[in-house]
DNA sequence: GCCATAAGTAAACGCTGTTGATTAACTGGG
DNA sequence: CCCAGTTAATCAACAGCGTTTACTTATGGC
């Protein structure tokens, strides 16, 4: 089911609760192994409480001792791990002309994978209900039904994330206003989260690379170029859910026109030296676009995934490696890292399943980058 | 003095007081005249606990009754609203070659302002011994000294928010690395926030219109072009207080250079067509870069303000304003509304003021559009 | 062995918003 | 005119959060 309307923002002691224990549980994802007294600092809540919060969810099955690391004179500190297998979630990659369905564990790696010749191109209920099938079929992975947490589902935009509802997705009218979440809630009886490809896939690299900074931007590459931010260690989705239009800006003022209507579109100069067998060129031109992102949004990390990053992973990313940080002022000050998605083929499909597990993390961490007031 | 370096995301009682007490104020404060009934649907809090937070507003000065509205068939709603003379705060524009200083109350209004012929092609100790005179003197104006809140610093980035620490200002060597938080935190014993000129007039807009969206970018059209954004009620700025670097993003691949190595600018496309005396052309320029700046953001509402702007107001806005629509596939969907800053003269000095002020209402009161997920 | 040190827990506590009952202040019908 | 009905706001008791203080557990060093 797609989520309520509107949240309202007033705290109270269960969202202070649930809001501390996912913050842990976040911690100890990031950490790979870590101990009550570092939760304690890096939280900033007082051991007792970590005592409790840990003890909560260890009992839930999230979150396991393992073993010891050596003294510095007292007690040894007793670390604690994410335990992958305690929930599981899957992933809907809702394309053009196909779909793809994959079960993940809660640190968003693939466990199964199936795929339905079967797409966007063809009628919205027949293909929900061929999805359900692979759905379920995925789900006889899992000993205990329980350790579900949902179904996320992937697809080109626009479309609204709070409600699940599709909007005038280009050239396939049957889904305008289809509304996909509650569709496939009904056929499934799991909660369904929707949303933006590109989103997804920003957010499937969040939840499987520990290591993923706050602020960063996922550039997609396949038939269009769409870009998945993350600001704050949270997804940025605009009001309409149609942040990320990347391949649509204008970096030509005099290029050739757009299927959009425009002229000199990112997108538009990618195809033309696509099309002319210059795959580098479409990188550095991508590289361009991305300098204006990052003087933009102040971001210092670039993930790359899609079809025509693949096609030649290194060399692409090294273009725009080079092309993006040629691009600034003081490259030593604010370096831009580039990087390749955590899952490369399927990355969309489970970053579609990171969006049913992200709510268990939903937190930003810390303050770096996400320093904001009011 | 600077914010502290880190702020740890661990939630508890006290914070949550904060945070309830902030988030009601915003609600008057943009309500205008709101009942408590109201700020219980909106806060999503209950009627009891609104009332327990509204008592210590008013006990606390900041919130007064002001009458009742007609009743629809049981008790009449009692009325609250803000009392602008609560809290003061000081604003400080310190620019290149002058510094201007205003006195603010609670709602960003101006009260008083004062202007100092030296700004930061001086000697910075000198010119900030002449700022502080500058701000005493705004100060007199206040009865109560106790209702100061803090003084907010605006100047040319690049910048540290959180440290209050310069980094290499444009042909200005003396204030490189120079500690302008804790100087000016030391000669005036009050609280000092620093940011960029363009976040500063961000705030400003958010605190002096109430009506001002939750997403929303500031244009500031000035020697350069930057952009304040504000993302879902919060100032975005990046890990180095470095975004809304707006005027070097590319829109012409071969276009003229510009002084910051680059070629094709928006910046410098500007120049050149306000050197060919063509302000309209410059707005156009703006247009489309503001197009990508929508296309990226999903944002729907644009604030222009600065000199350039100014010389021809309602011209330039309305030039930018169709442009941005036309560029857009969809208007009807996502018209982008385009306005002029609130303060149109001092927009920065009193954006400044709004920085001091913002803590009093740090919050992102509701979803609309600051939808995230980790 | 014994002590210093550090990790982690137990019990009591303060304070938050919540719940359920109660009072305040109005409208409208007879 | 008065009383039922209705809505706003409050009073009092309460549950549950993280905190504080004191204590237990487990190691290293002498």
């Amino acid at each position: 089911m797609p989520s309520p309307a509107r949240r309202a923002a007033g705290a109270n002691l269960p969202q202070v609760r649930d809001h501390n224990s996912a913050l842990v549980l976040d911690l100890v994802r990031r950490g790979g192994a870590i101990s009550r007294v570092e939760l304690a600092a890096q939280s900033g809540l007082t051991a007792q409480a970590i005592t409790k919060i840990v003890n909560r969810l260890v009992a839930d099955g999230l979150v396991t001792e393992a073993g010891r690391i050596g003294s510095t004179g007292g007690k040894p500190r007793t670390l604690l791990r994410l335990d992958p297998t305690a929930r599981y979630a899957v992933g809907v990659h809702l394309d053009r002309d196909d779909t793809t369905v994959v079960l993940t564990d809660l640190t968003a790696q693939k466990v199964t994978r199936r795929h339905v010749p079967q797409g966007m191109t063809a009628d919205p209920s027949a293909t929900l209900d061929r999805v359900a099938d692979a759905v379920r079929a995925v789900l006889t992975d899992i000993a205990d039904a329980s350790r579900l947490v949902g179904v996320g589902i992937a697809c080109p935009g626009p479309l609204d994330h709070t409600t699940g509802v599709l909007h005038r997705v280009t050239g396939l009218p049957d889904w305008d206003g289809f509304p996909l979440g509650a569709e496939a809630a009904d056929r499934l009886g799991a909660p369904v989260t929707v949303d933006k490809d590109t989103n997804a896939a920003a957010i499937g690299q969040t939840l499987s690379s520990p290591d993923t900074p706050v602020n960063f931007a996922y550039l997609y590459h396949g038939q269009g170029i769409g870009a998945g931010l993350v600001l704050g260690g949270r997804v940025y989705r605009g009001r309409r859910t149609n942040a990320g239009e990347f391949g649509h800006q204008v970096i030509d003022l005099n290029g050739p026109p757009c299927r959009c209507g425009n002229r000199g579109c990112l997108e538009a100069l990618c195809r033309a030296a696509l099309d002319t067998g210059n795959p580098v060129r479409a990188a550095h031109l991508v590289g361009i676009a991305t300098a204006n992102l990052v003087h933009l949004l102040d971001i210092d990390h670039i993930v790359l995934g899609g079809p025509v990053v693949l096609a030649a992973a290194e060399q692409y990313m090294q273009e725009v490696a080079t092309t993006v940080n040629a691009l600034l002022p003081e490259p030593d000050w604010q370096r831009v890292i580039v990087g390749l998605a955590a899952d490369r083929a399927d990355t969309i499909a489970t970053g579609a399943a990171a969006l049913a597990l992200a709510p268990l993390f939903n937190t930003s961490t810390s303050d770096d980058g996400a320093d904001r007031a009011a």
